[in-house]
DNA sequence: CCGACCTGTCACGAAACTGACACACTTCTC
DNA sequence: GAGAAGTGTGTCAGTTTCGTGACAGGTCGG
């Protein structure tokens, strides 16, 4: 049973989410405001997040990216809501990690549609079990990378990177193909970016002998091979 | 080669991006409106669209949406040119088919880019399976090769050519099949150089045992057989 | 506003890869 | 057996690819 928590200051759009989520059978928690969200999530993490893009106070968006900053919260899933009169804000969600958006007004069936392609994309990117190979562990939910029993500091590029790496090991990736699933599909950014970032996971996990689980793969792109 | 469609009313937008993706080796065929584009689609079929956002009479968007609906042309993957990075607009866009997005202007190595990656995704790559033959063992996923359990580099072009023996085996190829199948269609190489990347291949696998796998058809080619 | 941190890009050198050639060698033909 | 044709092999320079340090812009908290 998927735990949804939404975020909307109207209280009839909860009701008619509320509704059509239990029908499908989601349980469905409600906050109206940010403050409520952050107790909310706080309170129990949630599967997903149906954001609504106009609260009072801060913005959906703005939400999303101080959950983005919270190691916690980071990767849940969220869904924004939107309504057609706010077209010309200039938004970056799906830089910001949104993973869909949801056009008001919208049918229950699109709705459950959307949840479950995204949970469904998101719990095949993100096992909740801690990965671990030779020394090196890395757990998704608490955000933690430990080689050897110490604990190493990663930015959030490094550790998507390195988490797509352990989740998929013995793999040879192209720069382009880990672009996509480190950073996004709609992101460009060079390729060689991609080098650089190795590099410094390498030098991260040098000092602990586990430098060497990343290949480099002459003519084809990197792999995670702690075996190698 | 690809043949790709532009839909933008601005003629030096379509000259520009015309002498872009011709250096790139991609068809271009033009439309300045939605009738053009219509006629231009149902004439043959392109293997990707460049949509202006902005199209006088209909938007863009439109044109995407009505393809949608129609089974010939719905799945043609569609990448947006934008005139800013209006992201409320990307929103309504990728939930009707949009593949990706490019914002004016743009340099041609993006476009083409973008242009290379939307078509690696629309194009269904099936997972490569693991080869085996006697002892000796190339996997395409990993990029690996064993030979009784010890790893053998190799560089792209060996790497390929193994490849595609160990995917044909018992079979003589010319030279020139060689060329054409491990190397590419449109590139020019003496064909005295296979002989040398034969020779390469058959010196890294001698300390395993494995060079004879590959046999010498005098006046034919080259065979991969590991039995005889 | 400042300073720490994260990120993407670039430039440079090092290393690897590749294709070509020369020559030695084998096989075939007469 | 001689010559011709086809193939094996060592070598080398040009090109491509990769590692790496430096740096500028951005973000965020104070």
């Amino acid at each position: 049973m998927s735990t949804i928590l939404i975020v909307d200051d109207e209280q009839p759009i909860r009701s008619m989410v509320g509704f059509a989520l239990g029908r499908a059978g989601f349980e469905l928690r409600e906050a109206a405001d940010a403050e409520q969200a952050y107790a909310e999530i706080d309170r129990q993490r949630p599967e997903l997040i149906l954001m609504d893009w106009m609260l009072p106070g801060a913005s959906g968006l703005d939400i999303v990216r101080r959950l983005q900053r919270n190691a916690e919260t980071q990767d849940i899933p969220v869904i924004m809501l939107t309504a057609r009169t706010e077209e010309s804000d200039k938004i970056n969600g799906f830089s910001a990690g949104v993973d869909d958006y949801i056009s008001k007004p919208f049918s229950p069936a699109e709705l459950i549609a959307r949840i479950q392609a995204v949970l469904r994309r998101s719990r095949n990117t993100q096992p909740a079990e801690s990965l671990e190979f030779a020394g090196l562990a890395l757990d998704p939910l608490s955000h933690r990378v430990t080689a050897n029993g110490v604990e190493l500091e990663f930015g959030p590029t490094e550790f998507r990177l390195l988490k797509f790496f352990m989740q998929h090991p013995d793999r040879v990736y192209t720069r382009e193909q880990l672009l996509d699933n480190a950073w996004g599909r709609n992101v460009y950014v060079e390729e060689r970016t991609v080098d650089v970032h190795i590099l410094r996971l390498r030098k991260a996990l040098a000092p602990h002998g586990c430098d060497h689980y990343i290949q480099t793969v002459r003519g084809a792109g990197y792999r995670f091979s702690p075996t190698a």
